[in-house]
DNA sequence: GACCAATAATTAGCTGGCGAACTAGCTTCC
DNA sequence: GGAAGCTAGTTCGCCAGCTAATTATTGGTC
């Protein structure tokens, strides 16, 4: 079991221990639950860590981050390659106009092309091109790589238990009526 | 242990398992670590999710986000309620121009005063002000409700657990050689 | 004691995202 | 069958953050 080893690891602690114990110093009226509180900073933080290492990773093919994951997410669908840019920026949680943006300037570099879909003429096909599934598959390797180093500090047995913990809170947070609520 | 209820919780799976299941129907050719593509896209919709929550709990007392965090970590530090710009920005995480940006709203709204330090004449001193420091608390009780909403499906082994494993993540990254050479 | 590199904060210019308004095309319903 | 309302995508104006350049100050070094 992971919590087994908490205290071991680092005599110091970490950012959000040492963030924790001076909130504990000075504010300690405040009624906030330790434990939430540093699992948020962490999450903040190790996705900020991630970011920046993906970032990094996706510099070598010349791709920026926003560019990549709409790459992605328009190759792992149900209809690999194509979709319309309103689904696209469902799935990556962007607004329409932002959207736009990005697939101006996936266009402008020749990775995606925009197509009149057929049968609705409002609508739009964002098709995949050639050049821009290369770079997305060597990209994705790439960040492959980056995301795994990111986690081979844990046993295997722990990545499952945070992923299985993580897919707990992901399952709740879709529900309908999930905790969001007020 | 958490893994054990992996498949129960909901027959369709959350985003992530059919986000998964469409890479190995279309894209199994990739060398891309299942477990790991999981979590990170997890941990994306997590805290996407979070702040949304924290967001909408801001709303309330007139705060957003960035200005709350700002807030925040000028009350939490070995010396609360005063820091200077740099220090502010390494552990916000966001650039000295951006910092500047920031104060100059937080400073605008009157939440804190920037004085002159005392001894190096290029230094600035952060102070909050009264009205700054009750926002604050105002806010931090309304942001600790959103975040424990949002883990308050878990078991309390199961959150000492995420904590857990989050932090060896931490500690990792924090090392001067952690995962982000390449 | 004058020059030069380092440091703290700010400003300038750019990018990417958002919400709101807009355009075009589809659907519904009398 | 045509007006009203909905939907898909884009454009517009704005904001927040970034990098790079700028200003002011400090601390070395010869």
């Amino acid at each position: 079991m992971a919590t087994a080893e908490t205290e071991s690891d680092d005599h110091l602690g970490d950012w959000a221990d040492r963030h924790l114990s001076r909130r504990r110093d000075h504010a300690a009226c405040l009624p906030l639950d330790d434990e939430v509180e540093a699992i948020t900073v962490r999450l903040e933080r190790v996705l900020r860590h991630l970011r920046q290492s993906v970032r990094h990773a996706l510099d070598e093919v010349g791709l920026q981050n926003c560019a990549y994951e709409t790459l992605h997410l328009l190759m792992i669908r149900d209809t690999p390659g194509r979709a319309t840019p309103s689904a696209l920026a469902a799935d990556l949680g962007v607004s329409g106009a932002g959207m736009t943006g990005r697939l101006d300037a996936l266009e402008r570099a020749g990775w995606v092309r925009r197509t009149p879909a057929t049968g609705d003429r409002r609508r739009v096909d964002v098709v995949i091109t050639e050049a821009g599934e290369q770079i997305w598959r060597r990209a994705t390797v790439l960040r492959g790589r980056a995301e795994s180093r990111m986690f081979d500090s844990l046993r295997a047995e722990d990545r499952a238990c945070l992923a299985a913990l993580l897919r707990q809170l992901t399952l709740r947070i879709e529900l309908p009526d999930g905790p969001a609520a007020d």
